[in-house]
DNA sequence: TTAGTATATAACTATTTGCTTATATATACA
DNA sequence: TGTATATATAAGCAAATAGTTATATACTAA
C-alpha cells in the first residue's frame, strides 16, 4: 500500500502549529467534541484573546472548524481537511484529554455556554 | 488494540522540534540511513554550526544518535528510542527525501566522508 | 609533534512566538 | 433601543528560536 505524503513545508508547519501544548491539548479535546472558546480559557488559565489567537491559527491552516450557536462559537476539528489523515495518527496516539472538561463540570466551573 | 500513548509535554516539545523543515528533513534522511554531519551543510547551505545545532536538539531528545568513524560522526534514527513509534507515522508520511542526497553526488559536491 | 579536517560550543543578533491589555465586533435579551 | 456577554483584533513586550562568526575540541596523517 502506498502511503500518502504531505509537501515538506505544509508538514513542517502543521508540525509547529501542533508543538505548542496548549494548541496540541485543544487538537486532541476537539477530535472529539466541539469546544467553545470560554472552555478553553478555564481549563488553560490564560486569558481570552491568547486562545483566539491559537484557534485562529489553527483555523487559517484548515485544521479546525468553527460553527456559531447564539453568542458562542464552537470549534471542532476539521476532518474533511486534506491534511487530517496526517494528524490523527499523532493525536491518536495522545492520552484523552477529556477529563479536563469534566474538571469543569464538577468544578461548577464550566461557563453557560456548555 | 489499545494505542500508546505519550505524555502531553513530551509530545509537544516532540513535535516542536519536528516542526522546523530543516530538522524535519533530516529526520526524514536519516530514517533510512546515516548522514554526517557535512552533508547537511551541503544539502541545506546553512554553516556547519546551525546544523551542529540542530543535531544536538534532536540528541538531547534522543531521537537520534551517533556514531564515530574516523574524524566523522555519522548520525541516524534512534529507532531504539520510546519515542519512536510515537514520530514513525510521521516521518511515513512525508515524501522520500534521498533525492537530496543523490543530487550531492551527481554534482560531485559530496564531501570525502561518504 | 604538527598541520589539516570535522565537529561542537560560545557568544551574539534578528526574527518569531505567545502572552498581555485595550478595544472592536457580534449576538442575546430586557 | 441599550446593556451584557462572547469572541476577534490590534498593539506592545519578554522569551524563545535559528541563524551567524569566532573559537575550542577531537581525530588523522605526515
Amino acid at each position: 500500500m502506498l502511503q500518502t505524503t504531505i509537501e515538506m513545508e505544509k508538514a513542517a508547519v502543521i508540525l509547529k502549529l501542533l508543538g505548542d501544548k496548549t494548541r496540541l491539548t485543544i487538537m486532541k479535546l476537539i477530535d472529539n467534541q466541539a469546544c467553545c472558546v470560554c472552555e478553553f480559557v478555564e481549563i488553560f488559565q490564560v486569558s481570552q484573546p491568547s486562545i483566539s489567537q491559537h484557534l485562529r491559527k489553527l483555523k487559517d491552516l484548515g485544521l479546525v472548524k468553527e460553527e456559531r450557536k447564539g453568542q458562542w462559537i464552537f470549534y471542532s476539528v476539521d476532518k474533511e481537511n486534506e491534511y487530517y489523515s496526517f494528524i490523527k495518527p499523532i493525536l491518536d496516539q495522545l492520552p484523552n484529554q477529556d477529563y479536563k472538561l469534566k474538571e469543569l463540570e464538577e468544578n461548577g466551573t464550566r461557563i453557560s455556554c456548555c
